[in-house]
RNA sequence: GGGCGAAUAGCUCAGCGGUAGAGCGGUUGCUUUACACGCAACUGGUCACAGGUUCGAUCCCUGUUUCGCCCA
């Protein structure tokens, strides 16, 4: 059997992809081996790459790409000879999954047990898990799935409750009663990441007059008032404070005046009769007015509305901003649920601020309310039409409202400098993402609250006296812990004695474990643990990994998983978490919105696999510049199976003329051809070795693929034919056995440098070619993969290993001379409707200078398959570049 | 309102101080023993707009407009 028949004519995807994927995992390719050469020298390359959320089920291309994108460099690293740490994780605490499992259980949280609830979240944490891993495996992912973690198992409760003590016992972390971001519906506290902006709706401006109060008129005009505009009328009793710009000089005249906060002076006398309509009756009386002052804040837009500007507890983040900077009253008249909480108000009071009608959240039955006291009692000067947005909750899009209440915060603003200065330490790529952290980070203006009043997520390891609420910490050698299900291991209340104890009901933000998945990865809670041979791999210490060569992430998390995970580092080891960071963009549909479940745009990555391989959407996902978005378009998919079939063909067409081959046994004479083709691949592997070690996978293919086809396939594999031809068979140039045999070597060589240069983005179709065509040549040395291989340009000398490493630049000059004539005859060929393997009888060229092209003259004949080159005084045919020859073309009436 | 990014061929995108590039599409040939999922030759662009710097600007600077995103 020769070799040329171990390669089918058609390359059949499907099987060869199923086969590799079975193969790699037998031969352990993808594991983490800390007793490698590479990992005892340090040469280590680690990855943090992001857990999913496995609950969704909502896989789409977008996700295939961003993490294709990480595992091309990945691969890269790996032939660089690189010890790879390459783990998958999946985030299956918090919010998400509760909002998932009550929607697809219809759970109704009154009726089942805390424990029930988080029995159905793990379930469907193990089902999204699957699907996900499916998916991964499919697209050639080489993740070590020994090192699969999760959010939510054991270690990793461990680590976030230890990252919590470790915090408690730096000082770090307060219990305090803070103005927070709540969601009525969900009825817990937020963070700033699980908000998002709404549409943008009607929302009435409407203009409240507020009076002076009389004991501040002394001296100032009887009739004065002041004039607001809110979109929150019902948040009026809850003004504290009204506020102007400090420049502004039409409020001069009522500096150090109070005013009377309308509906402040009603009181509702509850009686016991009923009233006529089934309302409750009683009288409403009017008594004092809560009187309120003018502050001076530079946040205030003189220009917006009448320039004056209500300052209520809490509206917004801009209320909660002015209430800290002038220390004002707090008013809270929101309850947990979103309702009004205004006993002297019978009309106002229980009304909902939401009321989450279908497909829409603008009404509010306490706004209505509101307006109607409003004006009933002459306070209500007018309503304007007016659009805005509102931030909601963006896994129920319930407006969110703000709420006090004692939560755990960790104290991050007094570290903006630290912080600061280890994002500029972080090596950034694409650089320019670094803006958005210092921004972020410059801006920050809470610290961070990690409690959260639900039910699955990890608990926090401690219990209160319920004596006099002091905290009691659990031991951090019991952890993980759930003090729901352990009674507090203390006796008595170290401050003050008391024998009971209550746990902590609520459980941590889900950024609280995330933050710490590169301390997770290198095991840091078990750094101190006494391990054995039988401690398992996952559970193993990895000091050595960490801190982690690279963080993988899309770049609008920047400010929450990269900024927390940061400042975590930062505090736990004093250190950054990796060194590099990538960032990537979004996959978006074709018309340029970003792709996801809830659209209904996505496009189903199985589906496109088993339509079009594994490998074609790799290449897709390769089309993406680092950090920036790419539209869904598969065009370019078909254009990846494209490549595959070319890459399939060319590497049968070098093997062909391989069959049988004794190397060495000629010394070889390369040709201008050879000489240019080869000093090409160098620059080409430079080339790519340069963009990849800089994450730049797109610009590292684009420079492959291009050499690749035109280069090598279009103009090599065509000037080479000629050479294999015999007299017989039509050869039209006579080359010598030396030069027959520079070419098997460059065919050779060329292919398997092609085959490795492709590796990192198209992992299938390279193995299968290398496994059968090329590794036979290779002799018993040869890698047991190509994934193994040696990259062709090494990491330790920069020297390239193909071809002498070095560029030949007089063979690349004669190489362009060659082309521009190639191309000229082809034109030539081409004008007069003749197929490109029909013999010349001559070709004929003219102009001054041919002397210049003279050595590439028999490349040239063979390439265009001309039987002799004339010259001729007669400029007449096609240009040649600009060199002022002319060339036509002659054949055998 | 602030920030980041984008604006280049019909479409999707590279490029980025010195005569504009690729893929797809379109046109015309070619069934050439690797490949018709191919080859050859073509087609196609005031490089958003207005100023400025420069011998020279798609590229640098300033401003404007439009789009996307992040944050107020």
């Amino acid at each position: 059997m020769s070799s040329a028949d171990l390669l089918p004519k058609t390359y059949e995807p499907a099987a060869a992809e199923a086969h590799w994927l079975r193969r790699w995992e037998e031969l352990g390719l993808h594991r983490w081996d800390p007793a490698s050469p590479a990992a005892r020298a340090g040469n280590v390359f680690s990855v943090d790459t992001p857990p999913p959320y496995v609950s969704a089920a909502h896989l789409h291309v977008g996700h295939a790409m961003s993490y294709s994108q990480a595992e091309f460099v990945v691969r890269f690293q790996r032939m660089r000879g690189k010890a790879i740490f390459y783990p998958m994780g999946f985030d299956d605490n918090g919010l998400p999954t509760e909002r998932y499992v009550e929607q697809k259980h219809k759970v109704n949280k009154a009726k089942i047990t805390r424990a029930e609830f988080v029995e159905l979240c793990l379930q469907e944490t193990r089902a999204g898990a699957k699907v996900y891993e499916d998916l991964w495996r499919a697209l050639g992912l080489s993740v070590d799935w020994r090192m699969t973690y999760s959010t939510i198992q054991p270690r990793a409760v461990r680590h976030a409750q230890k990252s919590f003590l470790d915090l408690v016992r730096q000082g770090r972390l307060e219990r305090r009663e803070d103005p927070i971001l709540w969601c009525p519906a969900c009825a817990t506290a937020l963070a700033q990441a699980d908000v998002e902006p709404g549409e943008e709706q009607d929302r009435p401006m409407h203009s409240v007059r507020f009076d002076l109060a009389p004991e501040s008129l002394v001296g100032a005009a009887p009739t004065a008032a002041a004039v607001i505009e809110t979109t929150r009328p019902e948040l009026v009793p809850a003004c504290v404070a009204l506020a102007c710009h400090p420049d502004d000089k039409r409020f001069a005249g009522l500096d150090g005046l109070r005013f009377r906060v309308p509906l402040t002076q009603l009181r509702f006398e509850r009686s016991d009769a009923t009233n006529a309509d089934g309302s409750i009756g009683g009288a409403v009386t009017e008594d004092s007015y809560r009187t309120v002052p003018l502050v001076r804040d530079a946040s205030v837009d003189p220009d917006f509305g009448s320039g004056l500007m209500m300052v209520c507890t809490f509206g917004d983040s801009e209320d909660i901003a002015k209430w800290r900077t002038h220390k004002l009253d707090t008013v809270i008249l929101l309850d947990r649920q979103g309702r009004m909480v205004t006993p002297h108000l019978p009309d106002l009071d229980g009304k909902r601020v939401h009321v989450q009608a279908k497909g829409s959240n603008v009404y509010s039955e306490a706004r209505a309310a509101a307006v109607d006291l409003l004006r009933a009692h002459g306070h209500l000067l007018g309503v304007r039409a007016n659009v805005s947005r509102a931030s909601l909750h963006e896994r129920c899009s319930t407006p969110v409202e703000i709420q006090v209440a004692p939560q755990w915060f960790i104290r991050l603003l007094d570290l903006k400098e630290e912080l600061l200065q280890r994002g500029r330490e972080l090596r950034w790529f694409p650089d320019f993402m670094r803006d958005r952290y210092e921004h972020w980070v410059e801006n920050l203006r809470w610290d961070w609250n990690i409690s959260r009043q639900r039910f699955y997520g990890v608990p926090f390891p401690l219990w209160f006296c319920d004596a006099c609420n002091a905290p009691a910490f659990a031991d951090e050698a019991s952890l993980p812990i759930d003090p729901l299900m352990t009674p507090c291991p203390l006796a008595h209340c170290a401050a003050c004695g008391g024998a009971s104890f209550r746990p902590e009901p609520d459980v941590m933000d889900t950024w609280m474990t995330s933050s710490l998945t590169p301390l997770l990865n290198a095991n840091w809670a078990a750094w101190d643990d006494v391990q054995g041979p039988a401690t398992p791999e996952r559970d193993r210490a990895r000091p050595a990994i960490y801190p982690m060569g690279v963080r993988v992430q899309a770049f609008e998390i920047i400010r929450t998983w990269l900024f927390y995970s940061v400042a975590k580092s930062h505090l736990h080891t004093d250190g950054l978490p990796w060194r590099d960071v990538m960032i990537s963009g979004w996959g978006l549909d074709r018309t340029g919105k970003k792709m996801s479940k809830r659209a209904g745009n996505f496009v189903d990555p199985a589906e496109i696999i088993a339509k079009y391989s594994a490998d074609a959407l790799r290449y897709w996902a390769a089309g993406a510049t680092l950090g920036h978005d790419l539209r869904w378009n598969e065009e370019d998919v078909k254009g990846g199976k494209r490549l595959l079939t070319k890459l399939w063909n060319s590497s049968r067409f070098a093997l062909m003329y391989l069959d049988g081959w004794q190397p060495g046994s000629v010394a070889e004479a390369p040709t201008p051809a050879d000489r240019w083709i080869r000093s090409r691949l160098v620059a080409v592997v430079h080339e790519a070795t340069q963009a990849f070690e800089e994450y730049e996978y797109s610009k590292a293919l684009r420079a492959v693929e291009q050499f690749f086809w035109a280069d090598w396939c279009d103009a090599y594999l065509e000037m080479v034919k000629d050479r294999f031809r015999s007299a017989a068979d039509g050869a039209v140039v006579a080359f010598t056995a030396g030069e027959v045999e520079a070419a098997r070597v460059t065919l050779r060589d060329g292919t398997w440098t092609l085959l490795r240069l492709f590796a990192p983005v198209v992992p299938f179709l390279t193995e299968e070619l290398y496994d059968k065509a090329v590794r036979p040549l290779l002799g018993p040395d040869a890698p047991v993969s190509v994934h193994v291989a040696a990259w062709p340009e090494s990491a330790q000398t920069g020297v390239v290993d193909v071809f002498g490493g070095m560029r030949d630049l007089e063979g690349e000059a004669l190489g362009v001379r060659l082309g521009e004539l190639v191309t000229a005859a082809r034109a030539a060929k081409t004008a007069q409707q003749l197929g490109g393997g029909r013999v010349l009888d001559a070709v004929v060229v003219s102009g001054a200078g041919w002397e210049a092209y003279a050595a590439v003259e028999r490349d040239f004949l063979a390439t265009v398959r001309g039987r002799t080159l004339r010259h001729d005084v007669v400029d007449d045919g096609i240009a040649v570049g600009t060199s002022g020859l002319r060339v036509r073309v002659e054949v055998a009436a």
